[in-house]
DNA sequence: TGATTAGTTCGGTATGAATCGAACTAAGTG
DNA sequence: CACTTAGTTCGATTCATACCGAACTAATCA
């Protein structure tokens, strides 16, 4: 399975960003980004494992965390045993859902800690509040543009 | 130095957040949480040893590791060595702008895999081509959001 | 000058994550 | 049934990170 050099070092860019933006593993960022990177048909678990020169083991199990995690999937063709995996249709909706929880979460502990210094640090909060809750507003409106789109996606995928 | 419980669990909260969103180390991320939810006066480094039961050498190199980041500051009072540490005036904006350099790498990258699977994968981009450019669309939004809000802190440390 | 204080440096240890190889299972094939 | 194929499970190994204690430095104090 002869591949481009360029295929190759875009693998590793978005493999690595992968990995620093979506907590993966090493091994499985870099599957994810070979499926994001190959055709819709997929690639089977065999040429995975060549690709990747990984052991069959590590190329299963990280195949198993993706998949958990829906940011792949697999379709199989009548009379052949393989399994042919490809990224999730719409897989860019996990990435903003993900996304979205991890804002809603930073907004809760943003609000929690401008409430306990109004509480225990008057003084300090009195000269942050405005900034304070101008990064609260900010958040808030990061989260709603997300939804936005979200809908967008939907309505798109209502379409297809 | 006696710590309401409430203040120790705030700061093992948001510890787990800077953790997971700073990259930041388990105590460094505590020791932050700690001067976040702290006075605007700062503490000393030995009342971060001793509220954070950690040794010294530890709480040093973690504290370095803050001041580089500029997550942190330190002044010093006449007539006393000590150094006091606090979080850097306008932190919230380097949490923003470093978003903001994360943003713009991932919104790169969006585009190379755009590109490349216009080139390589024609089937597939033809599939994904809208929902690829709304999500590059989407995350141009977003940048152009903090930028505002970048400007917006600018203007309120000229007024402080 | 000797003793304290404030903090740093350095070597070592422990813990956990990621990967591997070898043995295994389960299903289909000849 | 014996063999191959597709993939999984499990124990061992490797490697990095986080932290610690002990020894050190540099400044201040009595």
């Amino acid at each position: 399975m002869e591949q481009s050099q360029q295929k190759q070092q875009l693998i590793e860019e978005v493999g690595v960003h992968l990995e620093e933006r979506a907590n993966l593993s090493p091994l499985a960022s870099r599957i994810y980004a070979l499926l994001i990177l190959s055709s819709h048909e997929g690639m089977s678990f065999e040429s995975i494992v060549s690709t990747m020169q990984a052991s069959k083991s590590s190329v299963s199990s990280n195949i198993n965390v993706l998949l958990q995690l829906s940011y792949i999937e697999y379709h199989t063709k009548p009379g052949d045993r393989k399994r042919y995996f490809r990224t999730s249709d719409f897989y860019i909706k996990n990435a903003l859902e993900q996304q979205s929880h991890l804002l809603e979460k930073g907004l809760k502990i943003v609000q929690k800690i401008n409430h306990f210094n109004e509480d225990h640090n008057p003084e300090k909060f009195k000269n942050e509040k405005t900034l304070g809750l101008l990064y609260e507003n900010h958040l808030n409106e990061q989260l709603q543009k997300i939804h936005q789109t979200l809908i967008e996606i939907e309505k798109l995928k209502k379409q297809a």
